[in-house]
RNA sequence: GCCCAGAUAGCUCAGUCGGUAGAGCAGAGGACUGAAAAUCCUCGUGUCGGUGGUUCGAUUCCGCCUCUGGGCA
């Protein structure tokens, strides 16, 4: 089965393009952005337009209430449906997004059925880490999990715990998974990254954020308070969502405010493409090499077909 | 014109009781298997404004010059 994902940092301008080459290879969309997975979360996503998503039909965009728990595991199942729905249409299922463990829980075999999530036991270990500091919960794992320990840097919390919640659920310990990565043969996967200068990355990702203000970001994150959403709900701490929090509890200014989005953006981006860089058969097409979309749509397409 | 305070990394600044210097931010690189737009790790040589003097040695002390603030005329 043929799946082509179409993946770069946030702001390369990946919506357009993906929506020009769906209709050239008669495909279809699904979303590989862990945010806009959720409704009402709309101009900080940079979610496609309403004409945009008329244009091509979309899946796995506002799916999901921003106040439901949502996870990769999660994700895994639902495109794995999409993917096969699509295809069974003859049409090509086209990922297009970000967010790359939810590229690797396709691309490769990954099993996540042993290890479900503990929120108590996650609360107890975070409550511990808060009066005892970081390390009395490291030294547990040292005890119980001494390989992990070893990978997972004791400042990780999150991974920290992870790891101990694995051990405590499947009496087993975190697998070491990087030495025994396994292609997905399910899907014929066609990998294109899409990137562009820095410094022109940049400048749009700022571009955008200021956009995203004039927009009515700001309302909408008002909105999203008032339906009971604060900064412990995962939809909430998406870039954009956090800061403008912060802003309207007072901690920062609304200057602060847009600088820290554009600061944690551009780190964003930095980190997509430290991940993107990993996958041996990405295709990469450098977009300032370009002045039309339309050659840009011609050469992708081209690869894809070869 | 006079007085005072500055001039050090891309930016904001610290510091060297005289032995050629370091933070934050910006930036770069990396990790990543049920929170992933999350979480975490690593990376700082620059004519210390110019020039002369004192000194074994000056970015540091002294003189002059240039520039930037502020004050007084």
């Amino acid at each position: 089965m043929k799946v082509i994902a179409i993946v770069g940092p946030t702001a390369v301008g990946k919506t357009d393009i993906s929506i020009k080459l769906a209709k050239k290879l008669n495909g279809e969309i699904i979303n590989l952005d862990s945010v806009q997975i959720y409704k009402e979360l709309n101009i900080g996503s940079a979610k496609p337009s309403s004409e945009e998503l008329e244009e091509i039909p979309h899946h796995l965009i506002d799916c999901i209430e921003p106040n439901e728990s949502f996870t990769v595991s999660d994700y895994k199942r639902l495109a794995e449906i999409k993917i096969k729905e699509i295809s069974a249409k003859g049409k090509v299922p086209i990922l297009v997004g970000g967010t790359g463990l939810y590229l690797n829980s396709l691309y490769y075999e990954m099993d996540f059925n042993k290890a479900n999530q503990d929120l108590e036991y996650r609360n107890e270990l975070e409550a511990l880490a808060q009066s005892e500091g970081k390390e009395a919960v490291y030294e547990i794992l040292k005890k119980v999990d001494p390989n992990s320990a070893d990978k997972i840097h004791p400042n990780n919390l999150k991974r920290v715990i992870r790891a101990l919640e694995i051990n405590k659920i499947s009496g087993s310990n975190k697998k070491d998974y990087k030495t025994n990565l396994k292609l997905n043969n399910e899907y014929e996967f066609v990998l294109i990254g899409l990137n562009m200068n820095r410094r022109k990355l940049y400048a749009r990702i700022n571009k955008r954020v200021d956009l995203m203000i004039e927009n009515g970001l700001i309302d909408e994150v008002i909105k999203l308070k008032k339906m009971g959403l604060d900064d412990s709900f995962n939809s909430m701490k998406g870039i954009g969502y956090k800061e403008v929090l912060a802003y309207l509890d007072n901690m920062y200014n609304h200057e602060t405010m847009i600088k820290v989005i554009k600061q944690n953006s551009r780190h964003y981006a930095k980190r997509q493409l430290t991940w993107f860089k990993q996958y041996d058969t990405m295709n990469w097409f450098i977009l300032d090499d370009y002045s039309d979309i339309k050659d840009i749509i011609i050469d992708i397409e081209s690869y894809i077909l070869s």
